[in-house]
RNA sequence: CGCGGGGUGGAGCAGCUGGCAGCUCGUCGGGCUCAUAAUCCGAAGGUCGUAGGUUCAAGUCCUACCCCCGCAA
């Protein structure tokens, strides 16, 4: 028997989740995303991916300013869902939403709760140089991604993952564990096995300062701050009143007493740049305006020569 | 009509005030090397985004359009 769901959600990441709920027998009769917002160049009006998915699939959409309105909570009562699956919605829903769903309200959140409870879970897993992560599905509550959780899916973070790598990877793991979902249910409505709570840790919103790369840190802590922030919203340097995103980085341990920020043209294959504790080796970037390539092609085309430096600010 | 950068041989770039299309890399052939992402010699490869216009002459000026990208949201 299928489930009558309605899903929650707004990226990418929640449309991988919506799929795999449809894949696995679900019946998705609604799904409730953000209002479209004025987005992009030229300021055009653009719809969630979520929203986009639904109008291709035919299914309903709902797009409430906030779910505490009381049309909204109104309206769910009315579908009156068997189960609500939410997934990076970037809404907080009422306690009364919360309570209309037999099966309850399911959460699939992208980290090992308690750790990393927020908005960035897979950003911070990054900055922190994580090497494990994964999703975790757990009942909504009243508070931020605090409720029981029913089962956790692990992931290893490699070396090459960045934040965009990591988010594709993770919103498979977070389908796969649609199906796992899916086999739980058809035994009864699960229980939840409360958090830790003495072990959580939150992440707010990234600000896009924080890509502002500080060349005198430890090189580890450069790369990371790079594949946290990459590819959106970046990390970035300034080389002669133009912005460059660092797109990709390796980082080596040395002896330097090179000013942080120097570059070193020795390498034809990557940009070199003293940092606080030996070198970062550039070896993708994108300056701004043109589109990403590779530091040999950067340095085909700019004279770079031994003492350029890569500034914090525009000067 | 939010602000801005750009579309030039396979790649990344230069080409100021219009007058034989250049640089770095790659590719192909050859030399030197135990060897090489090193080095030397040589070669191929471009309707300069598209369509018009100005001019004796346009990559270079003017007009319209298409595409890519950064910022801001």
């Amino acid at each position: 028997m299928a489930i009558k769901t309605v899903f929650m959600g707004t990226p990418d990441f929640s449309v991988n989740i919506v799929q795999a709920l449809v894949d696995n027998g679900f019946d998705v009769t609604a799904v409730v995303t953000k209002q479209d917002k004025e987005a992009g160049r030229g300021k055009k009006i653009t719809s969630s991916p979520v929203k986009l998915w639904a109008q291709e699939k035919g299914i309903d959409i709902y797009q409430p300013k906030t779910a505490r309105a009381p049309e909204f909570i109104e309206l769910m009562e009315n579908i009156a869902p068997q189960l609500i699956v939410t997934a990076a919605i970037g809404l907080i829903i009422p306690k009364e939403i919360l309570d209309i769903p037999q099966y309850g309200c399911i959460n699939v959140h992208a980290s090992l709760l308690p750790q990393y409870r927020g908005a960035s879970p897979i950003q911070q897993s990054l900055l922190n140089g994580d090497t494990k992560t994964g999703v975790t599905v757990m009942y909504m509550s009243e508070q931020i991604d605090d409720g029981d959780i029913i089962f956790a899916k692990e992931l290893d973070i490699l070396e090459d993952d960045n934040c965009g790598t990591l988010f594709d990877k993770l919103a498979v793991l977070g389908g796969q564990a649609m199906g796992d979902l899916a086999r739980v249910l058809a035994e009864g409505k699960p229980m939840g096995t409360p958090q830790d709570h003495s072990r959580a840790t939150y992440c707010k919103k990234i600000p896009k300062e924080l890509g502002n790369i500080d060349w005198s840190m430890d090189g580890k802590a450069i790369v990371n701050l790079i594949r946290g922030m990459t590819p959106s919203p970046g990390a970035y340097t300034f080389l002669n009143g133009k912005r460059i995103k660092i797109v990709s980085a390796k980082s080596r341990v040395a002896c330097t007493g090179a000013h942080p920020g120097s570059i070193s043209a020795e390498n034809k294959l990557a940009v070199t740049v003293a940092c606080g504790d030996g070198f970062v080796d550039v070896l993708q970037l994108q300056p701004e305006g043109k589109s990403v390539q590779s530091a040999r092609d950067f340095l085909n085309g700019n004279k770079i020569t031994s003492g350029t430096v890569f500034e914090r600010n525009i000067n």
